[in-house]
RNA sequence: GUUCCCAUCGUCUAGAGGCCUAGGACACCAGGUUUUCAUCCUGGUAACAGGGGUUCGAAUCCCCUUGGGAAUGCCA
């Protein structure tokens, strides 16, 4: 099958969940058809475009797996095809100077007026607008520019390209024509720089046409050709604007399918002419709903907390974002929702994807990291914990052996990487303690008496297994009358200073009786009220 | 302002006129297992934005209202 996707990305801050969950798409819809994934960076900006958000792009990217297909396409290499584009579009009539012969004009982009034999427009009836009496209506190669009363009688001015109005008629207060525009004289308009001011217009009556074009996830999607305006392609200072290159690159590129945002829906209808005239089919669309924030606002740049690349620094596992950033705007229709990369490859269909916005949920993606976290084989959980951990002090004097032990405990019990800077007390004797755990469970005196008796008999057997710390523990408490397991919290805050944690036992001969007496024995030596 | 798009539990979603007394997941609440926490098990609270149609029958189709979003850049 002929299928190729692009993620276009511009690199001009960090990408964000929204950007990167519109390149899992395209991924995923690609391998999902067998096609090519490509990459084009769109740095066209060179004010706010950064060689580190290009890095940070590619470091992403790489994180989570979405491999691309070819060489990646820097769109500031394409400037000279954009620009010999622009001028073979002046030369063809299909574009024009704002301000002919004067250095520093803009060009601007033409919708045809000849295009009722284009796929993708189609003729909606004749219209007619009431102006605005005193206003002034006006026309020229850019288009036509009047103003109406809206229902609040409020004066209104709307402008639009000289492609809506097909066949144009415009009639003074007492309904006589008094200037109309056809195919006998749209290319002297298209001439004329000057707008030309039509004295005395009440009102005006055209053929309206509009731009379709099938959508793959909103359906069907139209847009009056009078309410488009024509496009500058070229800026004063030379430079290509983003819909000329856009559209040029995709073109070098062959891309089949653009998947985007649905920012972008407005630029479609604008895009089809560009396809058309420079002499290709436009592609097929999708365009995604976009993603929003807590507040229920699009992600943008200046939403710092969603950066793709702090969900790593936050502990996070590529596998998981990806997997539950691929089940925002889309799931497979049963109900799956821990899903392989190849199972979601497998299942994907554009078509299934969501038609409104969808919000981001941090606690979800958590509840998911921590179920890859669970099932992952110890080695990989063990592995990956140390090198995350090596960002915190206590790591430097951590043993690797130790080290092990404790993620084996601990596995089940961790979210993210984060928590595991919540092991500390395994490797280092200062600890900090909860007060309220500490009140509560060591001011009792019975409790600290056999404490102080338990941290004999550690120190006597300075490396006890768990089984026989759990027998230690049974005898004590029934030397000093208290009941069975009674004793295992104040251990607990004794030893590691918090009130939760892996099984007593098992952390008590992890960090070692000998070791375990002397915090005892420091622990105690606080007071009861500490 | 205008144009376009969208609307199911708090959140992500299932739902293609009868399988809907609206299903699942996260979160939350209660109970059980567990020395604590987590896991695990059981149960629970919780939604078709509102109003009109069409139809024997509407979450599903149509219209209106409301609410949200986007576009309307010599940003991308």
């Amino acid at each position: 099958m002929d299928f190729r996707a692009r993620f276009a990305p511009s690199p001009t801050g960090q990408v964000h969940i929204g950007n990167i969950r519109t390149a899992i798409f395209n991924w995923l819809y690609t391998r999902h058809c067998g096609g090519e994934f490509l990459l084009r960076i769109e740095d066209t900006d060179l004010e706010r475009s950064t060689k580190q958000a290009i890095d940070a792009l590619f470091e992403c990217m790489k994180w989570l797996g979405l491999d691309y297909d070819g060489e990646v396409m820097y769109q500031t290499s394409q400037s000279e095809h954009h620009k010999q584009a622009a001028r073979d579009l002046v030369a063809r009539g299909c574009a024009y100077e704002l301000n002919p012969g004067q250095p520093g004009s803009p060009v601007l982009f033409r919708l045809p007026y000849d295009c009722d034999s284009f796929p993708f427009v189609r003729a909606c009836g004749r219209v007619r607008t009431e102006l605005a009496v005193d206003a002034p209506f006006s026309i020229s190669r850019a288009g036509l520019t009047w103003s109406v009363v809206n229902h609040k009688g409020k004066t209104v001015e709307n402008a639009a390209g000289l492609a809506g109005f097909k066949d144009l008629r415009v009639f003074d207060g007492a309904g006589n024509v008094i200037f109309t525009l056809d195919a006998s004289n749209i290319r002297e308009i298209e001439a004329l720089v000057e707008p030309k001011v039509i004295a005395g217009a009440a009102a005006f009556e055209f053929l309206r046409r509009e731009v379709f074009f099938h959508d793959l996830v909103k359906g069907d999607l139209a847009k009056p050709l009078d309410g488009i305006k024509d496009l500058v392609i070229i800026r004063s200072d030379g430079s290509p604007v983003f819909h000329l290159a856009n559209v040029c690159d995709d073109v070098t590129q062959r891309v089949t399918h653009i998947v985007r945002g649905d920012d972008h829906v407005e630029n479609t209808y604008r895009h089809l002419f560009l396809f058309q005239a420079l002499g290709f089919t436009p592609p097929t669309y999708a365009h995604l709903p976009m993603l929003v924030n807590a507040s229920g606002k699009p992600y943008s740049k200046r939403d710092g907390d969603a950066f793709v690349g702090d969900f790593r620094e936050k502990g996070f596992l590529p596998e998981a974002l990806f997997n539950y950033l691929s089940l925002l705007g889309w799931s497979p229709g049963d109900n799956r929702e821990k899903m392989t990369r190849q199972e979601l490859v497998e299942a994907f269909s554009i078509d299934r994807a969501q038609r409104s916005p969808a919000q981001f949920d941090l606690v979800k993606l958590v509840n998911m990291n921590g179920m890859y976290l669970a099932e992952m084989p110890l080695a990989r959980f063990e592995s990956e914990a140390w090198d995350f951990a090596g960002r915190w002090e206590w790591r430097a004097s951590a043993s690797r052996e130790l080290f092990s032990k404790v993620a084996a405990l601990m596995q089940t019990r961790t979210k993210t990487y984060q928590d595991v800077n919540a092991w500390k007390y395994f490797f280092c004797g200062e600890l900090e303690y909860d007060p309220k755990g500490f009140r509560k469970l060591l001011s009792d005196e019975t409790t600290r008496t056999a404490l102080a008796a338990l941290a004999d008999i550690f120190e006597r057997k300075p490396s006890m297994n768990e089984t026989e710390v759990e027998q230690t523990l049974r005898e004590v408490e029934s030397a000093h009358g208290m009941g069975a397991c009674r004793l295992n919290q104040p251990l607990r805050v004794a030893v590691t200073g918090v009130t939760v944690g892996g099984s007593m036992y098992e952390t008590a001969a992890v960090i070692g009786t000998g070791d375990c007496a002397s915090r005892i024995r420091k622990t105690l030596a606080l007071g009861s009220a500490s």
